[in-house]
DNA sequence: TCCTTTCATCGTATATTTGCGATAAGCAAT
DNA sequence: ATTGCTTATCGCAAATATACGATGAAAGGA
């Protein structure tokens, strides 16, 4: 394809499909609900109830931490991470500014 | 990486990953966005506000249809597509299932 | 000092996505 | 029948994503 034309569309389409990205993976889903039922935890334990290796779980974290889900501070040896609550209100309301307005108005038409 | 793993978790997490991954594209959330504002349209009538060939867009539009989140029906020589809405609302059921419960009780922790 | 534990990163292989031009398929009107 | 319009699909090229083993880096304890 060459070129890439996501930056084309406006900012906050952008950043919509940015934060669906982060979260377009069976493992990155999973990841945010250990971290959502415990409230924070370290690397190995998610590793632990993970059916990936180490350095897989490591990668969706760090693409999970670079689209801003979540937080993360290195704590010794350690790592731990918690999720970023902000963001995901964030996306609520961009989802339902584009979507929800319109969602009773609308009959099926096809 | 020779296997893909997304089997190997639960149905939820896949559904909400595919979901997720059909919406992870500027040009998607744009067409749908469309889509939004009109109720429905045909295909030309997108492709003339897009910054995307003909048969780049018709290839989101068949991506979007396959993961269910719009309905089309040819029409003649035209093919009209229009959001599903309740598509969209299954979604926003199960994102906060899995989050909107602990969002008030945690503070930040790292 | 050396070992262990924990986690991140590098390198690599494979699969999937993105994008477009070219072509086909379907229908309406001439 | 032939032409024109609209849309889907095919085939290709390039970029990204997914996954893992191997290797580093950083800190604590023997």
């Amino acid at each position: 394809m060459a070129i890439h034309k996501k930056e084309e569309f406006s900012t906050t389409e952008q950043a919509l499909a940015a934060f669906a990205k982060a979260i377009s993976h069976p493992a990155r889903i999973a990841i945010l609900g250990v971290l959502a039922q415990r409230n924070q935890c370290i690397c190995g334990e998610i590793v632990d109830v993970m059916p990936l290796s180490q350095s897989t779980v490591s990668q969706h974290l760090k693409e999970l931490k670079n689209a801003g889900l979540i937080n993360g501070e290195t704590d010794g040896p350690r790592s731990c991470y918690c999720i970023n609550w902000e963001a995901f209100e964030k996306f609520n309301v961009d989802f339902n500014s584009l979507f929800q307005q319109l969602r009773e108005v609308n009959a099926k038409c096809c």
